[in-house]
DNA sequence: TAATTGCATTTTGTATACAAGGATTGTACT
DNA sequence: AGTACAATCCTTGTATACAAAATGCAATTA
């Protein structure tokens, strides 16, 4: 008895990370726009909570940098400038690099056939053309060298970290042009762990987030001058 | 006119705050043990507030990694265990060591000023003997380095992460023989970024961690074997 | 016409009330 | 005496109610 039913494991989750989760994906896909007011009534009705949940989960949203607290007004998602992503991936470079070079110590030889298989499998994924595919791999085959490191306080700062860039992920895949450089940049750091290189590694690492930083860094301009025309043009 | 009061910004902090500072403050000082449990009630009757800001304290508790959620049962103050402070540190050391290496290339001649004067601040510290006097002393010297860096993620980023060895923090003063050790580290990375010598100056950091990584690991190890004496006298 | 003051509305901050789930204790039965 | 079951209490999760602050708008006055 009790069997009948499958039912899915978020429905145990209290309500205030059930609303954590859907805000910050709705933050991070940009359906929420930065400098946007989270106003509490409104969500918990479009929610169907009450208040309590959405300023729990607000709290929480507010530790990890996707909102800003203005006292007596209330939560913004925050606003992303150009110097904040590039604090981020200074951090990263470093914490990348951190990954590849424990990496090369700690992993299995089960991890390196999966990290094997998730490098092939995203070569296919760009070939399909598919963005979301593409995203997919890329986050599979990062997340078996970030875990391969076995360290819990790691795995959880980077994934905070490439959250924060999560807006511009799609746009970053679509913008490389033949993903050439993707795959060998991946086959470069997973060739290099499977040798326990960890010089090679870490430098193929930071390679890696350069070229990132480079087309976000890009597009943010680009935004930002769209932005500006079309205030010009309104006034 | 507004100019005849002076007030203090914090009684304008919401009382969540306070309580988040006001818990952080007693689970980093070991004032609430680990494994502790935080009943919301039993807290807001001794903080004389309602269970409002202190579940909205604890969600960002949670975030910081200082307290531990368990399902339907409630908050209780994070276990530190020999491996999440290892994993911890393995962190701090690569931050810390991107922390001097930017502090080479950003510091100002003010910053450079202050740092030489922090460094003779805390040699005159050790030689007070106070504890306190140098774990102030301490706090105020790497302060100066990590604000060098510019970068705000990373500023947040080590304050964090410092903030979980706190609790270790006066034992692992107490323990240096002589800080000769501690004077000397310290001189040698003020004298590194002062020269810009990145290399040199990562290598002192990463030194420095390690030194504290030994001191502090070997306190646990006797923290632990204490308490499982203690078990067996009561068994 | 512009500025200032006062009122109304909106929104946060805080407290409390209510419901549901778990744990513990006590009792009854074997 | 031990085990199982039930009732009660404790605690969290959620909703709502109330208070205080800020913003926006309008009206009045200079």
């Amino acid at each position: 008895m009790g069997d009948n039913f499958t039912v899915n494991m978020d429905e145990f989750l209290p309500l205030r990370d059930v609303v954590f989760n859907t805000l910050r994906r709705a933050i991070l896909t940009g359906e929420l726009k930065p400098g946007e007011r989270l106003m509490e009534i409104h969500l918990a009705n479009r929610l169907g909570v009450s208040r309590t949940p959405i300023r729990e989960a607000i709290r929480k949203l507010e530790l990890e940098g996707l909102v800003t607290m203005i006292p007596r007004r209330g939560a913004e998602v925050a606003q992303i400038t150009e110097k904040s992503l590039q604090d981020v991936l200074e951090v990263r470079r470093a914490l990348d690099a951190l990954c590849v070079e424990l990496a090369c110590d700690r992993i299995t030889s089960e991890e390196k056939e999966a990290l094997k298989q998730a490098c092939d499998e995203f070569e296919k994924a760009t070939k399909t053309g598919d963005v979301t595919t593409i995203a997919g791999a890329d986050v599979a085959l990062h997340d078996i060298i970030v875990r391969a490191t076995g360290n819990q306080r790691l795995i959880q700062l980077i994934n905070n970290l490439s959250e924060q860039m999560y807006r511009y992920r799609f746009e970053y895949i679509k913008d490389e042009k033949g993903h050439d450089n993707l795959v060998n940049e991946h086959r470069m750091i997973y060739e290099s762990i499977l040798h326990g290189d960890k010089e090679k590694a870490a430098e193929a690492a930071k390679l890696h987030i350069d070229n990132q930083e480079k087309s976000i860094i890009r597009q943010i301009r680009m935004e930002r001058e769209q932005q500006l025309k079309k205030k010009d043009r309104n006034v």
